[in-house]
RNA sequence: GCGGGAAUAGCUCAGCUGGUAGAGCGCAACCUUGCCAAGGUUGAUGUCGCGGGUUCGAGUCCCGUUUCCCGCUCCA
């Protein structure tokens, strides 16, 4: 008993703490305010987590922009704040909570209900008929939701609709401590932080930090538009910081309230919306594969139509298979003319698209890819782990892909003697202008190899003896250990190639 | 949000029934090196997460708090 403990507690090194540690002692990701104990949720991305995550954003943004039908753009975090009423966000990004007042506890209203039994809540709802037996309208209300729950617990649709909740919520025990008529009324929480422009802060000042980026891309729909002369269909691309207030952050750089998206918003004419959807779909489950992440970890969960959120007509997410299980890390969306319908609506100004071949005015339907920089950032750092036997000892490999690996070529002489270190420096000075390399002259070579392992590095090049009469070093291959002779005039051209174009 | 666990050196952890902090790895310097993390010598680093309390005395006991992890819940 006492030894399973002792065992348990030294096997409790989870496989996110186990990145999380990685990630901190070679300087990947800190977490933020360390030293003043740390802010819930939020990370810091160090010198090869910063590499990484660059690297991720530039190849994101060469697969999206560097094409005819793509353009880039970075909008202002901070926008008016009517755009945040036109796209819903101020009424609809909310969670409604209610609490204890007796016991302190908190529930979101949503899912209040699951901790009440059955037959308890089937007293309530018969109570709530009995309170409105005057009224037919709200009782006629009442069994249309019970009748026709769609795929939600029609108790909870009760709790969340105007008329009836809060009769209903009064009429049920706190499932913590038991005591009744101890709810406070539901308070909506909202996932918007919210702050002040200006030296006075009132009502009149309130702005908001952007919760997604694609907004910046509505607004600018037209600006860009002809600026670039686009023709639709025609997409634009963003990257940038979001922020939410979540309730609870979790799981590393997973839920967070500040990260980073790439999305990019693709403007269609409606009749082609599915085309372009599945196009996308595909396109972006493809960007993953081509970065070297496993299939298997991979896969779409389309989202059930009674389940979209209030923009959406089709929603998929691209998951991978995290060590807590499957997480979104791309959502591609078919908005439809919300967004641009909404902005006309609430701005008063025309967003519509004119067609010059078919004379037809239009507001154009967008295709979204919502791509999440930091959980991409994840990941690729988890997929990319590997913890192997090499000759009875244990090597940690990230086997990363070479464009998106913090530093590309580790390079080496052999021993500190004999003119090597001389040769080595002269290969680093030349192939730092092009590529991020690292000189390392400490300890074993071996050593040197597994340190660059455990970043990530594709390649090590080494100065030999061999170098001194031949002009030829070795590189050796981070995934295989194998190691080529390469003549030192050839080097640049050979890893530019493997490196940057492959 | 609920429940559980954890927090001691850069990392992983030990530290018994309270008595002024340790190991391994890593790191730095020098020597030694001839291709895959174990050569030698020397060295640096801790207000034991933070704040209170009990005590002559707290890493250790108590309370609060912050952060992370696990499970559930949630994720427009």
């Amino acid at each position: 008993m006492e030894e399973s403990t002792i065992k348990n507690k030294k096997n409790t090194l989870g496989e996110v703490e186990k990145i999380v540690s990685l990630a901190k002692r070679r300087g990947f990701v800190f977490q933020s305010s360390e030293i003043y104990g740390g802010l819930n949720g939020c990370w810091d991305y160090g010198p090869l987590g910063v590499e990484l995550l660059r690297n991720i954003k530039e190849v994101w943004w060469k697969a999206m922009t560097y094409r005819e039908d793509v353009e880039g753009l970075d909008a202002s975090i901070l926008m008016h704040s009517r755009v945040w009423e036109a796209s819903g966000h101020v009424e609809n990004f909310t969670d409604p909570m209610v609490d204890c007042k007796q016991c302190k506890a908190r529930f979101r209203l949503d899912v209040l209900s699951d901790s009440i039994n059955e037959k308890k809540k089937d007293k309530a709802i018969a109570d709530l008929k009995n309170d409105f037996k005057d009224n037919t309208v709200i009782l006629e209300k009442i069994e249309g939701k019970l009748k026709n729950p769609e795929d939600d617990d029609p108790f909870n649709l009760l709790l969340e609709d105007v008329d009836v909740g809060k009769t209903l919520l009064f009429k049920l025990n706190c499932p913590q401590c038991g005591n009744a008529n101890t709810f406070t009324d539901a308070r909506k929480f909202n996932l918007m932080f919210k702050t002040f422009v200006g030296p006075v802060e009132d009502t009149g000042s309130v702005v908001y930090l952007r919760p997604e980026t694609a907004q910046g891309i509505f607004v600018n729909f037209l600006n860009v538009q002809g600026s670039s002369r686009q023709k639709i269909p025609f997409g634009i691309a963003q990257v940038g910081k979001a922020f939410r207030n979540e309730i609870n952050t979790k799981n590393f750089l997973f839920r967070t309230r500040e990260f980073e998206q790439m999305e990019m918003q693709f403007f269609v004419k409606p009749i082609d919306d599915k085309k372009w959807y599945e196009y996308w779909k595909q396109e972006r489950m493809n960007w993953f594969i081509s970065l070297g992440m496993r299939k298997e970890k991979l896969r779409y969960h389309d989202h059930h139509p009674t389940k979209l959120a209030h923009y959406a007509k089709d929603a998929t997410d691209i998951e991978y298979e995290f060590p807590f299980g499957w997480g979104e890390i791309e959502g591609v969306h078919n908005r439809t003319d919300f967004d641009l319908a909404r902005h006309e609506e609430f701005s008063g100004k025309s967003l519509k698209y004119y067609d010059e071949e078919t004379k037809e005015k239009f507001v154009p339907y967008i295709i979204e890819t919502s791509a999440g920089a930091s959980r991409s950032f994840m990941a690729f750092l988890v997929d990319s782990l590997y913890e192997e036997e090499v000759k009875g000892e244990m090597r940690t490999v990230l086997r990363l892909h070479p464009k998106l690996a913090p530093i590309k070529v580790g390079i080496f002489p052999l021993v500190n003697k004999d003119g090597m270190p001389e040769i080595a420096r002269n290969i680093e000075s030349d192939l730092r202008k092009h590529l991020k390399v690292f000189y390392d002259d400490k300890g074993a070579v071996g050593r040197r190899y597994r340190r660059q392992d455990e970043a990530g590095t594709p390649y090590c090049i080494t100065v030999d003896t061999d170098t001194l009469s031949d002009q030829t070093v070795t590189v050796r291959d981070r995934d295989s250990m194998e190691q080529i002779r390469i003549s030192i005039d050839k080097l640049r051209e050979y890893l530019i190639n493997k490196i940057l174009i492959s």
